[in-house]
RNA sequence: GCGGGAGUGGCGGAAUUGGCAGACGCGCCAGAUUUAGGAUCUGGUAAGCUUGACUUGUGGGGGUUCAAAUCCCCCCUCUCGCACCA
């Protein structure tokens, strides 16, 4: 027997694979598709890591798997190219982006394929191909025709590190999502997709998705959902006896009665207006100084104490008709609600701490339990009994929140109102690399769509961005300068470029028919292929990419172009590979382990079963190069103890081994087919790793199971295929046994009769201890369980003259004897 | 503070509906073979002592049950996400 060398095996099977053209998927109306998505990654300069294995080669398990149950499997990887981070690295690096991208993406190719991934390599995508960003540029323009893309000048969140302007989800924390910078403000014009249009949608149709409760968690905590009413204040300036409505926002209206003052937030607009002459100059320094923070500054200072000023107006409360004075507070949020709020320092802790600190009363108007607590400490938050609240005193919360929303629509005051958390997406750029926005500026008829795409980013030596907040495409000026499309005249096109999240909201809708010239997709082959039937990526993009998409797919749907409302209808994440000092791969600690090393020392199976057998598929676990030597151990076992035993040698057939062998060749099928079709993988190369044992030990007594043997080899080779198949193959070639591959052979079953044996163990317990065990025939009954394990002499000695008081007989497992 | 997840040997981790805690692997110990081994094979490996068909043991404390890692209540720790959202 040759010793087990994975190198020549590697080298013999891939071009043989190759040559089938084993992972070439098309539509077949015949047969069920299963579409199991990779996030496509962003092909970085540091190519993959082992981390990254254990996201693709679980996945490609899966794959494996569901080829030999009978499906037809899409299983597509491509480039998801455009974005800051090729940017950044180009600019690093001295090289143009497009350049980068192809390097980057051929290492990651390479590497895909050293672990031997099963990728339908003829329909890797990139999303700086001007082939694909054509049609996110159509997309674009799609939007823009249902009304969901608006440009808008505002206060932006901008990333000073990465002279970037930042969507609000890239600046979750008002921390930079690319470098971890804070982030400030600036003035920009901006293009916007309604996405807070398809809040409640967003929210309601994650209930039915398969998803990770935490990544639904966070989607459902970042739409923010509440329920609260609008109520009108209307203020009135003493100087100049102007008055106006303002509205406020609040989810308490059960505590108006104890509304003391009015807080608007730095930038409200209507702070000139209200604000008198003796507290102008102080207003307006406090609000320019409060803007000028960062969101971040403005957080943590005003955690520690509350700041503010006096107008030097006031508003009347509409319940009670109090005049209350109205501040401006930083505490107070431009982009939430109206902006404006009613405070209640009794109820509120926000509200307590600024009513001490400016010598407001706090007017307690709910009493939990229906007693007062006291609020000049503290504020109490819980809901109660209305006291002190005019016609509504008396009433619970709950009720009064909806009486007194009622009240304010018939007095015309304010309505029942559902705000959200989630805003408008930011998607302009003032960026190069990227898919330009086909708009053209048009002075006369303003933005106008440019139907002519792609509209071909321009090649440029000098791409890098500036502050100025323009993009560098504007010092293209053969480029900007055009036509309008529909007047004719001289216009300038949009010289900002789509943020990378733009292009990987549809590209799995691409990898139905990547090749479409005249379409962004094949509408047959989206039907059959989509939803994703699994989806597999870290984490990190819970409430990017993983919203964009789904508001994207609900779009489409609305337009007629799609027949589902959610892309992804199961999401996996896979749990995160440390190094083996515990910390994050990186460069700078030095403890990145890379699948070419492992693959040379070790192979690429031993590295896939390591992958898988680690530890669970989502936790997050150490990487250790003992372990990996383990799975490789494991395998030259396997080569062993297949090949040693190869052969037909006639002997004395031995029946209790045969139903031996049967019985733990069903045991190991059983185990890991439903350990495969749970994500289980761990446990299912842990059967797997016994049943080897097994045969093992039991190597010498092959031949008197005759072809029985022979058949358990069979099916520990197919079950090992999907993730080993190199071994796999090799094997089942030198077993000779039918088939050209193994991988393409049927996923066996098993027979529920071979998991039946003649006797079982079953333990008796004394008050719930073990005392004995003992050896019963299977389907023994209740009773005559119970008759002989009490007539054992182990447990008559313990239990002595005295009759037990009860007995207790689990069929098959155990008796518990209580005396 | 709010929300998600998790606490089991020296380590990674197993354990359908509550029913033999510690599968499998790593590491370690002993033996065999070997010129040698970071190779291979065999056996052992939760802790404790009074070495027993013993006792204790799944973050801590209570409870339900014949029986709890698993169910209920309280608490602690770690971790991830969000966080002045009125």
């Amino acid at each position: 027997m040759d010793p087990y060398d994975f190198k020549k095996l590697e080298e013999k099977w891939k071009p043989v694979w190759n040559r089938m053209g084993l992972y070439r998927t098309g539509v077949e109306s015949g047969r069920d598709p299963f579409y199991c998505l990779d996030y496509f990654p962003y092909p970085s300069g540091a190519g993959l890591s082992v981390g990254h294995c254990k996201n693709y080669i679980p996945t490609d398990v899966i794959c494996r798997k569901k080829r030999m149950d009978g499906f037809n499997v899409l299983h597509p990887m491509g480039w998801d190219a455009f974005g800051q981070p090729a940017e950044e690295y180009a600019i690093k690096t001295g090289t143009h982006p497009a350049e980068v991208t192809r390097i980057n993406s051929d290492t990651y190719r390479k590497q895909m394929k050293l672990v031997e991934t099963s990728y339908d390599w003829e329909r890797e995508l990139n999303s700086s191909d001007p082939g694909y960003y054509m049609w996110t540029q159509y997309f674009f323009n799609l939007l823009f025709d249902r009304g969901l893309a608006y440009q808008f000048e505002n206060d932006q969140m901008w990333c000073p590190a990465c002279r970037i302007v930042l969507s609000n989800e890239e600046a979750a924390g008002g921390i930079c999502w690319r470098c971890g910078d804070e982030v400030t403000r600036k003035k920009l014009k901006q293009w916007f997709f309604r996405i807070t249009e398809y809040a409640d949608r967003l929210l309601y149709d994650l209930d039915d998705l398969d998803w990770p409760e935490g990544i639904k968690a966070m989607q459902r905590n970042w739409i923010g959902r509440s329920e609260g009413a609008e109520v009108i204040f209307r203020v009135h300036n003493p100087e100049t006896d102007f008055e106006f409505d303002l509205p406020v926002y609040t989810t308490r209206l059960d505590t108006i009665y104890g509304a003391t003052f009015c807080v608007l937030a730095p930038e409200h607009p209507d702070i000139e207006k209200l604000v008198t002459s003796e507290k102008h100059d102080e207003v307006m320094k406090y609000a320019a100084e409060a803007r000028a923070k960062s969101d971040l500054e403005r957080t943590a200072a005003a955690e520690k104490k509350k700041t503010g000023v006096f107008t030097g107006c006031f508003a009347l409360n509409p319940y009670n008709s109090e005049k209350v004075p109205v501040y401006v507070a930083d505490y107070v949020l431009a982009g939430y609600g109206t902006a404006a709020i009613m405070a209640v320092p009794a109820h509120d802790e926000r509200d307590h701490a600024f009513a001490v600190k400016f010598g407001i009363p706090i007017v307690e108007v709910i009493a939990p339990g229906g007693i007062p607590r006291g609020v000049e400490e503290a504020a109490t938050v819980a809901d109660g009994q209305l006291i002190n609240s005019g016609s509504f005193t008396g009433l619970e919360s709950d009720t009064a929140r909806k009486r007194m929303a009622e009240y304010a629509e018939e007095q015309r005051i304010g309505k029942p109102d559902v705000r959200y958390r989630i805003r408008d997406w930011l998607v302009s750029r003032q960026r190069y690399w990227g898919a330009p926005i086909p708009i053209i500026h048009c002075e006369k008829c303003g933005a106008v769509p440019d139907r002519n795409l792609p509209v071909i980013l321009p090649e440029m030596d000098n791409f890098e961005p500036d502050d100025s907040g323009r993009s560098p495409l504007a010092r293209a000026e053969e480029w900007v300068n055009t036509t309008c499309p529909q007047c004719g005249g001289p216009a300038r096109r949009d010289t900002d470029t789509m943020a990378g999240f733009v292009c990987s909201s549809w590209y799995f809708l691409r990898f139905a028919s990547p090749h479409e010239s005249d379409r962004p997709f094949d509408p047959e082959a989206v039907k059959y292929w989509l939803p994703v039937d699994l989806y597999v990526g870290g984490a990190e993009h819970a409430v990017m990419h993983l919203i964009y998409a789904r508001f994207w797919t609900k779009v489409m749907y609305d337009e007629g172009m799609l027949d589902f409302i959610e892309p992804f209808s199961v999401l996996k994440n896979q749990g995160m590979i440390l190094g083996n000092d515990g910390q994050k791969m990186s460069k700078s600690k030095g403890n990145i382990v890379t699948p070419d090393e492992m693959v040379a020392k070790y192979g690429a199976d031993a590295l896939r079963l390591y992958i898988l057998f680690m530890g669970p598929f989502e936790a997050e676990l150490e990487w250790s190069e003992e372990g990996i030597a383990g799975t490789y151990r494991f395998l030259k076992r396997v080569w062993s103890v297949v090949l040693e035993t190869a052969g037909s040698q006639s002997t004395e057939k031995d029946e209790d081994f045969i139903a031996e062998l049967r019985y733990n060749t069903a045991r190991t099928v059983k185990k890991v087919t439903m350990d495969l079709d749970t994500f289980a993988f761990n446990t299912a190369v842990a059967a797997m790793m016994e049943y080897v044992n097994f045969l093992s030990a039991n190597r010498e007594r092959a031949y008197a199971a005759g072809s029985i043997w022979i058949d358990s080899i069979r099916k520990l080779l197919i079950l090992m295929a999907p993730m080993t198949p190199f071994i796999s193959d090799e094997l089942w070639e030198r077993m000779n046994f039918p088939g050209d591959t193994v991988i393409s052979q049927e996923w066996p079953a098993w027979d529920e009769q071979d998991l039946v044996l003649d006797s079982v163990e079953i333990v008796v317990q004394v008050k719930g201890k073990i005392r004995a065990r003992m050896r019963v025939p299977s389907g023994t009954g209740t009773d005559e369980i119970k008759k002989r394990a009490l007539s054992l002499d182990r447990i008559e000695e313990l239990l002595g003259d005295s009759e037990p008081a009860r007995v207790i007989v689990v069929p098959g497992k155990l008796v518990n004897i209580i005396p």
